[in-house]
DNA sequence: GCGATAAGTAAGTGCGGTGAACTAACTAAT
DNA sequence: ATTAGTTAGTTCACCGCACTTACTTATCGC
């Protein structure tokens, strides 16, 4: 057997690993198997990992008497052989709050199931509360989903604008004058949860890499909406950046001669593609819509095939308004794309809109607090 | 204590943990310990790592035991308690093979000691070899090599050039007209040694993240030579991409009405940066070099952004030439990244020139060893 | 019915860590 | 010189986890 260069492991050892940590891991090898492929017997569950059968029954055991795992009764087919007992994962033993602070005018949350399922769904109002007044919105937000199911919580997921470091402390929002806020720590002092938070567009990749179709490889999502962002999960694992920023892509440059940004720069992204620019763009009168779109579209690609180049991405995926982004934008975002980069870089990309739609955010959200507890995405 | 994100870590398991990997792990981070802060007793160690006094023991025995480490007596200042006994990594205990195959007309590769430093260099040429006559010389500069040692090898790191996958298979390298050539198969069949094979771009990215003053952010580095390649170190791992192809940003298309290039598209980077192409520039009659270097410069910088603040990187390191490279050019893709990206994308970053010279590729590929068979970089 | 085959369980083993208690070697104060 | 206190490193008993071995259970094909 060839040695092999490791992927998504790091380079350096990160800290001591107990038994302990050994066993949390083997739950989550198995949780996985049965998140992805399905109900599955113990001895299948065995062969799948590597364990033994005993170990299997012994962790499975465990999980059945959390109740995270059922039993499900023997498969139709008939085989030789005793026949298997099949087990799966007990969607509903759990719920998970999603939360998505990235509109404006408003903070929306869902209750989500382990399978990804949005049960229920709740929504408050922002008025232009800022700082700790918005932060005390999140928490009744929370407080008031967390009432609106009677199984264990496994966890508060959130998908914040502005930049999230990885300890969930919300760097700098301005939209909701949020500096250095520990919204994490907040959260669970007050709700006695496990809380996760991160940037909206990362949330949202966590999703679609989880629940959209996207295979194992560099998956990209960007997020139009109000401004732009994009988030990464490469080599199996979120990009967070130097100092978690990665991501914030909506103030590139795309045309030094194009309009002025708020941000006092000229021609971001941005001031072309996000969503009210573009509505606004295509509702111009005299203008012909699809080329504008086009020429949106073909900006985008500019931007995007320098990183479609240097990450080998698999797939890239637009969420936002699909009237707007799919067609002549997508078209011409992945024609440019294609023109200005190598064979090797393009053909193995994809790029399409999000199947997901609004909920990709709270999803994630449930995905972050999903990988986080159980290890599983 | 608030759960966090994981960072480097993949948000899936990977695969089973026996309890020797538990082991070599915590092998791996004394190790590490030991190659980045130099010296220390037991005891540091064990505060360090987290493990017992006990365990750091008995660690720390079977490696002196194996040669790697060394015990070094006791340190000269004298404070209340038993004196420590430190010990150290014996940086010459075992010798690594590095191979740079980057170059046009010749291999070259060095004998690297464990602290990364070269020992003695061969080179072959390569004089049109190419396909199996190639993969022959390798295999020739290699044994060459191995016998200039008479220290135990701790394994072969080959930089090469075109995409490699993570078996060490070069999938495509026109240069050497190697296409799914089993590289590192090849050599650890006929050598009997750990074979590590990357893309030179990558080696080159480890080295300079290893050995050069980087910190841990996300790490670019771009080699410029006869062509432009970059590697890639985020959150602690070497990004592979989706086919091994990640960094392959020669032929980014950054002039639409630019030269004519060998891969048949128009105004590729390379175009404008590989470095015989520089010199022709800063060579021409009636040019001003440091106005021509800064006006490519600016294209790299306007590849260079969008990358820039998508991963939000802690450093590009530029490798090559340094009399063409360091100075106006550089300036200029600072500026220029700078300008087209947001504070929160630059602020964190550094672009300079790699002090490491020509060795990156060797040396990285040695890291490439070390990593893989210490768990060290 | 009976052998073959597969699923799952019970008991015992070995490995790799831990904590507690120990020895060794030194400094500092009396 | 004696005593106390501190730090390094080792010995020993124990524990958790996954393994192997050996079994029971349950079905199929004959």
């Amino acid at each position: 057997m060839t040695p092999h260069t490791p992927v998504g492991r790091p380079l350096r050892p990160q800290g001591k690993l107990l038994q302990e940590d050994a066993r949390r891991h083997h739950r989550s090898l198995l949780l996985q198997q049965l998140f992805r492929d399905g109900p599955a017997s113990r001895a299948d569950l065995a062969r799948a990992s590597g364990l033994t059968r005993v170990t299997v029954s012994d962790l499975v055991g465990e999980m059945v008497a959390e109740g995270l795992v059922t039993e499900l009764g023997a498969p139709e087919v008939t085989r030789v052989g005793k026949p298997p007992m099949l087990v799966g994962l007990a969607a509903d033993s759990h719920h998970i709050i999603g939360l998505d602070l990235s509109e404006t005018d408003r903070m929306s949350g869902a209750v989500v199931n382990l399978a990804g399922t949005v049960l229920a769904r709740h929504e408050v109002h922002v008025d232009g509360a800022e700082g700790e007044r918005a932060v005390e919105l999140v928490l009744r937000l929370a407080a008031d989903l967390l009432a609106m199911t009677d199984r264990p919580v496994l966890g508060i997921g959130v998908g914040s604008p502005g930049v999230v470091d990885t300890s969930g402390t919300v760097i700098d929002a301005p939209n909701l004058a949020w500096s250095d806020t520990p919204l994490a720590a907040r959260l669970a002092a007050a709700l006695h949860l496990p809380v996760f938070v991160a940037n909206d567009a990362n949330t949202a990749v966590l999703g679609e890499h989880t629940f959209g179709e996207s295979g194992d490889g560099g998956l990209m999502v960007l997020r139009v909406g109000t401004g732009v962002g994009a988030g990464f999960v490469l080599g199996g694992s979120l990009l967070h950046g130097h100092l978690g920023a990665a991501g914030e892509i909506g103030h590139v440059v795309v045309d030094p001669e194009g309009e002025r940004c708020a941000c006092s720069r000229t021609g971001c992204l941005e001031t072309v593609l996000a969503a009210p620019r573009l509505r606004r763009t295509v509702a111009a009168p005299g203008v012909d819509a699809p080329a504008a779109l086009a020429d949106v579209g073909r900006r985008l690609g500019e931007v995007l095939a320098p990183i479609v180049a240097a990450l080998n991405l698999h797939e890239i995926v637009l969420s936002g308004p699909a009237e707007l982004l799919d067609g002549p934008l997508l078209d011409a975002t992945d024609r440019t794309i294609r023109e200005r980069t190598m064979p090797i870089s393009s053909t193995g990309l994809a790029v399409r809109t999000s199947k997901l739609g609004e909920d990709v955010v709270v999803v994630g959200a449930a995905v972050l607090v999903l990988a986080g507890e159980l290890g599983v995405s």
